[in-house]
DNA sequence: CGACATCTTGATCTGGATCAAGCCAGGTGG
DNA sequence: CCACCTGGCTTGATCCAGATCAAGATGTCG
């Protein structure tokens, strides 16, 4: 099976095949990880970084009080926490929401690839920078949407980014999230979550059933989210 | 005087006398913006990028509905949009909060860095992570954090910002917004960060007055915010 | 079979939005 | 020099989206 993360990257830009070889080397130190493990702990100085094979993880921001905020959520070929290897000290734990395969790779690696390969760097480097514009993403649907425009937002930001990893068929997806993992995505109660889905059902936008959930109306559930796809860079350009 | 941006990067690593010199080479091309002008444009590709020297700058997501959602906010020192480098293409505009003086820098000085200089472009890349490292705090103060809670929490990550390149004298900092733009930063309306703001007046935990302030009790707002400031890593570790 | 998590529904409360006015300072033009 | 206007700040009144509290319903797993 190819490398979800060379297949992640094709779709910003070509890898020569020097560059996919070194990709692939940094997958080789593999670990697993049941529902509700810790991969990663806040505030911990890091020496490796977590490439997600297989599964759903989250990163997650506690205070002292006890509050739980998801700040972002990764899926297959995701390098939850690339951000880590110029980073060091990490501002938020990573979960696992589902079981999680994951390749532990460590920064040495990465800086022996800084040092040799100057474009695949920058495709890395892409890479934490489109985990920030989905940051902001999330930042301007929090301050500025309702529940169902800001619920409507994240279901279509996750059925493309999972189409882009070849784990949705037709207009179907597999998302098995608790609603009150949804609330602390979108900052709201898994009441009003329960509350705000059943409104999305009533419209006719969607179905969503035992973690599967299928899109109805694409362009209603857009419409509703005012979603805008550019932000996920989901187009080759050379980088 | 020296380069805000060599200045902001040695409080995160050490830069060689060569490393230092390519960075000043890029500030060559200067620019002036007036309050309110637009710096740079949503959604079009980019082939430069905007190093702030002086004045503050904000990020804008807007939606076709109107609304205004200011997802960053910059000073000086701060490579506004350097993820544009990688990203090319942008999700948000910039503009000019107060008058600006930028360079800009061209995608292809920025290239020949990635050729050249190996650390320093870990270090570049380092600046785009932290951006991402304030938006997750800013994710997490806005979906978990009551309205003064998270208003205490901008003004606290703002005054150790902004210590960070000379611009605080004691306890008092410049920070000349208007109360409807913190509400385009916090999600809330112009009204409501009017009577916040005197809340936090009200417990003396500062004074706000003509787009100066003084905070009087550091401990208190930083307890008021929850405020933790190693996502802003102004800490050197060799990276 | 009981224990525990998740989902659902109802009732009530509240933080922050919205609408509306008044106030003040600075800037402009006659 | 004054009249006016504009943008920002402030205050009051009312409204509503979403929180909180509480209790069933359903399902799953040891």
């Amino acid at each position: 099976m190819a490398n979800p993360l060379v297949q992640k990257l094709q779709h910003r830009d070509t890898l020569s095949a020097e560059e996919q070889a070194a990709l692939e080397a940094l997958s080789l130190d593999t670990r697993s990880f049941r529902v509700g493990e810790t991969m990663v702990r806040q505030d911990e100085v890091q020496d490796r970084s977590t490439l997600l094979l297989e599964g759903f993880a989250a990163r997650v921001r506690s205070t002292r009080s006890g509050k739980r905020q998801i700040v972002a959520v990764h899926l297959t070929g995701d390098f939850v926490d690339l951000h880590s290897f110029v980073l060091k000290r990490i501002d938020h734990s990573i979960e696992a929401l589902t079981p999680c395969r994951i390749a532990s790779v460590p920064h040495t690696a990465l800086t022996a690839i800084t040092e040799r390969f100057p474009h695949l760097t920058r495709l890395l480097w892409l890479s934490t920078v489109i985990d920030g514009a989905v940051h902001r993403a999330w930042l301007a649907a929090m301050g500025s949407r309702s529940a169902a425009g800001h619920l409507a937002h994240f279901i279509c930001e996750m059925f493309l980014r999972l189409q882009a990893v070849a784990q949705t068929e037709g207009q179907t997806m597999r998302l098995p999230f608790t609603q009150t993992e949804i609330g602390e995505i979108l900052g709201l109660s898994s009441v009003h979550v329960n509350r705000t889905l059943q409104n999305l059902r009533a419209e006719s936008l969607l179905r969503w059933q035992d973690g599967v959930i299928t899109i109805l109306d694409w362009a209603g559930l857009q419409r509703a989210a005012e979603f805008d796809p550019v932000y996920l860079s989901l187009q080759k350009e050379p980088r």
